[in-house]
RNA sequence: GGGCGAUUAGCUCAGCGGCAGAGCACUUCGUUUACACCGAAGGGGUCGUAGGUUCAAAUCCUACAUCGCCCACCA
């Protein structure tokens, strides 16, 4: 019997290991149709089905890829929405006899993980610049590893009906290898490349960012007019003016029609006389201020790109961390925030200031995330080219240099950019985006498309698969790697820390050395090295042994790697040996008295490596050393003189320089490589994520696995918010039909934000946060799913209140006491009789089954059913239908709604009601012919609303069903 | 500057050519016998404004007003 009052606390837990445990969530597994049964039931009865049932009647796959949530935090309520609706979608999908898969998985989200690990880590009082690389992505890992578990814990709490033995993370191996499998593919199609092209670079973040990686800013700024030879020209950025000798005009403007293209003219400017050169270019506002502008290519992409249509010089005023550089003059080192105002000053002295407008207001780019100034640099980047000509919508823009080949671009593709595949695509309906408007939006944006940065200077994030020549700098795009070499240095000494000279002398490691050591023994136990070759002086020897402990890895050493002998200077203060014998100790063959020349140390190191090389190169080795023989080695890999070695800066203790061993370069054949430093933007890898999970789960262990891609791909929908149709769904489009030839997803519905009641966006300094595991856990993730679906529509924001969960919950109490009402009216005949039995000796209610289903229906016993109970039959097949049509046209609103009032205000309020007198009625027939109607009623409605409300539902059809499931009942 | 959208009951929103709807809130009444997390009855709207198309407009078209979102290299 029913208890008097649903208990969701109790039962959704319970309910979802039950249906963990049938295999159901996994298409591979779905029971053949027809034969739903329990899993303890199954062995018993396979008999019988396969007598009558063909063994797989589930023809049609229907896919959706979860979109991985953010591996750096828990879930929220906008993850609620996304859970609701595709678990309705795949329910649905199950119920109707599909091969639904929902594949689930979490994103490392590189730089969004970074900026909350980095706060993560101030709040400690740490600086990420000062840990290890390797330590750091440790870290990162482990939290990120924590917090998917929680995750995984909380989308089971939703009532997630995904398929968890498909799970993955962006960063498992198996998806990062078709990750650079992509990449190496739109190398070769020359779609993408690496230029010193202008990025948005996040000055506190230190990392470039994409262009919708940014926002924009209204701000009010003093805006200077200065005087620039014989013209006036205005900037609210005067710090970025000291470079400034092209001086660029329109054309067309008659005002400087006297001054010719190329023109040189004397200026006085911030720091003394300058040429500068006249410049005519359209990209110049007539109306705009004087008409004239002075530009600053290496700090402003409008100016890159003039400067890169004429072919001008362009120079960095400004470092990576917002300070000025010698080009300042007097302001060199002051960062521009603190120089401004002061270059102000100056310019009037100097009498260059004409006028300022104090309320100037304009736009400022900010990081999406800091919101810091975006300060535009230049810098080397790997870019991904969106469009058939480069920046051909914007005649503005020239073919950047490394373009130029564009006559040697081909691609399987016929030729076609990104951008035109994914219009496309879009255009001829192959995809389909719901609501039907956000394709406009979609082709506004993809009109405007610019080539895409995917370079992130962080460490959390993929590593970007390419690898530079370190003789001649060769770009070698995932090569082959054979094997990971390291050189170490040792750690801290006592005489490291006092100056002294120590040269062969066999000083041991310090307390702060053999901590070092193990720090570095930390970074490089995940690095499978296989043997550590070392310097036999006692400090790298302790070196090598602290690392050995951690990596298990054999040492031999060799007296070859010793440091350079430096005679009677050793163990003598720095200062005292320099003032004796520095000029002898900096030059190639000087050697002070007793000691080597730093040739003969070149030699000896040089061929004690090539030694090692020539027997170990298929090995990942570690060489312990010290800090001469380290810059010896580099400086013979990079071809260096001996000048340039020595501007470079000291090894520090136990620090770690990375070689990799590839096959030798086409160019210069040297077979020692570096890898580019930088990540991958997460928005790279997850905008493959429909293909690479599916390709990825070609699982060993089944066969039917194997062919998970075919089955699965094209998926049927994507479900996601509209605030990453471009950072994510545009990019998935593109690289999806271009990797694969074929559209990603046939359907892309796009949910809105989740408002408060008041419309407000949630966020955690309002305080207006719904946390959706506390509100399951208060109503039930049943009322939580049907208030996020019912009353929304596509596209729209979403509104939710608490008093709207509430009253989904009183809709699962109301359903649950219908059913005790009509359990509870159960003709003592029935009674206590399992459903199979019932059905052997009864055999009414398969037939009425049968006829709500709209499939023959029998003659038998027609005379029990009232016409009203026909009628009331008939109603809920129409009914599920109609919900079914709603479903299909993604209208889950209606579909929701068109549930509740049924059950509800037509189930409840009035069949109910009218059925109360004839349960009592003393007409055996028509007692019996009343039940059964209602129980068919019932289980039909719990079928519908199974896909909204699937913890409840499964109970209840528990109770009349044992043997059955309901999660895969036929609809 | 460009694009997209919204304006319907007190609130949150559906409806998108055929008699103005839901949930919540409100009013009145009811309830020993499935449910007060309940039931019955009810009040409440010139569908932002002004034009137009149509037999018929909340719905289609055009302006306007207000609000919101997205995109954008006027120095």
């Amino acid at each position: 019997m029913l208890e008097p009052r649903y208990d969701h606390q109790k039962t959704e837990e319970r309910i979802y290991k039950l249906w963990e445990k049938s295999g159901y969530f996994n298409p591979d597994r779905l029971p053949p149709v027809g034969a739903n049964l329990r899993e303890s039931k199954r062995e018993s009865t396979r008999k019988n089905i396969s007598i009558n049932q063909p063994v797989n009647q589930h023809k049609s796959a229907f896919t959706i890829i979860m979109p991985p949530p953010n591996a750096n935090g828990s879930l929220h309520i906008g993850h609620a929405v996304f859970v609701t609706l595709q678990d309705i979608m795949t329910r649905f999908a199950r119920m109707r006899g599909k091969k639904a898969l929902w594949l689930p998985g979490a994103d490392h989200a590189g730089f969004e993980t970074w900026v909350v690990f980095d706060k993560k880590l101030e709040k400690e009082g740490r600086n990420k610049y000062e840990i290890d690389r390797e330590q750091l992505f440790k870290e990162i890992w482990d939290f990120t590893q924590n917090n998917k578990k929680t995750m995984e814990d909380q989308l089971r709490r939703l009532g997630a009906s995904c398929d968890w033995s498909r799970e993955k993370f962006t960063l498992d191996s198996d998806i990062v290898k078709i990750v650079y499998e992509t990449f190496e593919k739109l190398y070769k199609d020359g779609l993408i490349y690496r230029g010193e092209r202008i990025v948005n670079w996040c000055p506190k973040h230190q990392t470039s960012l994409s262009d919708i990686e940014n926002q924009f800013r209204e701000q009010e700024d003093p805006f200077y007019y200065l005087k620039y030879g014989p013209f006036t020209i205005a900037t609210a950025r005067p710090e970025t003016k000291f470079g400034d000798k092209y001086v660029v005009m329109h054309p067309d403007d008659k005002r400087y029609k006297e001054y010719a293209q190329g023109q040189k003219i004397e200026v006085e400017w911030i720091n003394g006389t300058i040429t500068a050169t006249i410049v005519k270019d359209k990209a110049i506002d007539m109306k705009f201020g004087t008409g004239v502008m002075t530009i600053t290519p290496w700090h402003d992409a409008t100016d890159f790109e003039i400067a890169e249509r004429h072919k001008l010089e362009k120079e960095q005023i400004i470092d990576f961390r917002g300070k000025l550089l010698p080009v300042a003059g007097e302001f060199a080192g002051m960062h521009i925030k603190n120089a401004r105002l002061l270059i102000i000053e100056k310019l009037v002295s100097k009498g260059l200031l004409v006028k300022t407008d104090e309320h100037y207001k304009h736009s400022v780019r900010v990081c999406y995330k800091c919101n810091t100034a975006i300060e535009p640099q230049i810098k080397s980047q790997w870019f991904i080219r969106m469009t058939a000509e480069p920046h051909a919508q914007n005649q503005k823009s020239p073919p950047a240099p490394m373009l130029r080949r564009a006559g040697k671009i081909k691609n399987q593709n016929g030729g076609k950019s990104l951008r035109d595949l994914g219009v496309e695509a879009v255009k001829s309906k192959k995809i389909k985006l719901i609501p039907r408007r956000t394709e406009k939006t979609f082709f506004n944006w993809m009109k405007n498309l610019r080539d895409w940065n995917i370079s992130r200077q962080i460490t959390w994030g993929i590593r970007i698969p390419a690898w530079y020549c370190i003789t001649c700098g060769k770009t070698a795009v995932n090569p082959k790697i054979k094997a990971n070499w390291f050189l170490i240095r040792h750690g801290e000494t006592d005489w490291n820390k006092e100056g002294r000279t120590q040269g062969q002398a066999d000083v041991p490691l310090n307390g702060e050395g053999r901590q070092q050591a193990k720090k570095a023994a930390e970074t490089l136990k995940h690095r499978g090295i296989d043997l550590i070759i070392s310097s036999d002086l006692g400090r790298c020897r302790e070196t090598a042994e602290i690392i050995r402990e951690a990596t298990g890895a054999e040492v031999i050493f060799d007296k070859n790697l010793r440091e350079r002998h430096l005679g009677i200077t050793q163990g003598m203060a720095r200062d005292d040996r320099n003032a004796m014998y520095g000029d002898i100790l900096y030059t190639h063959e000087g050697k002070p008295p007793g000691g080597e020349s730093f040739k003969e140390l070149e030699e000896r190191v040089w061929e004690s490596f090539k030694h090692h090389k020539k027997s170990h190169h298929h090995k990942n080795i570690l060489i312990v050393t010290h800090g001469g023989p380290i810059r010896t080695i580099i400086k013979n890999i990079k071809k260096w003189t001996i000048e340039e070695m020595l501007e470079r800066d000291a090894i520090e203790n136990a620090k770690i320089v990375e070689l990799t061993i590839s096959d030798p370069c086409s160019t210069c054949g040297g077979d020692l490589y570096e890898q580019d430093p930088d990540v991958f933007d997460t928005w790279f890898s997850s905008g493959q994520w429909p293909f690479a999970t599916l390709m990825a789960t070609s699982d060993k262990r089944q066969a039917t696995r194997k062919n998970g891609f075919k089955t699965f791909y094209p998926t049927d929908v994507m479900e996601t918010g509209y605030d990453i149709l471009f950072l994510w769904v545009a990019r998935m489009i593109m690289l999806g039909l271009y990797r694969t030839g074929e559209v990603p997803f046939k359907t892309v519905y796009l949910h809105g934000l989740v408002l408060d009641k008041d419309r407000q966006k949630m966020s955690k300094s309002k305080g207006n946060v719904i946390d959706p595991l506390g509100v399951a856990e208060l109503y039930g993730a049943d009322a939580l799913r049907m208030a996020l679906v019912a009353g929304n529509t596509a596209g729209r924001d979403i509104v939710i209140s608490e008093e709207k969960i509430r009253g989904y919950r009183n809709f699962a109490t109301k359903i649950w006491n219908i059913a005790r009402f009509v359990q509870l009216h159960k003709p003592a005949e029935l009674r206590g009789l399992h459903a199979d039995q019932r059905g052997k000796n009864i055999s009414v209610n398969p037939r009425l089954r049968q006829a709500s289903d709209g499939q023959v229906r029998s003659n038998q016993r027609k005379s029990a059913l009232s016409q009203e109970d026909r009628k009331n039959i008939e109603q809920v097949r129409k009914i599920k239908a109609k919900v079914a049509t709603h479903i299909e046209k993604f209208e889950f609103h209606l579909a929701a709604e068109t549930v509740y009032h049924y059950i509800w205000h037509t189930l409840a309020d009035k069949i109910i009601e009218d059925a109360k007198a004839r349960l009592n009625s003393a007409d055996e027939n028509d007692r019996e012919a009343a039940y059964q109607t209602l129980e068919t009623l019932l289980l039909e409605s719990l079928k519908m609303l199974h896909p909204f409300m699937p913890f409840v539902t499964e109970e209840i059809y528990r109770k009349f069903e044992p043997e059955k499931m309901l999660m895969v009942e036929k609809w």
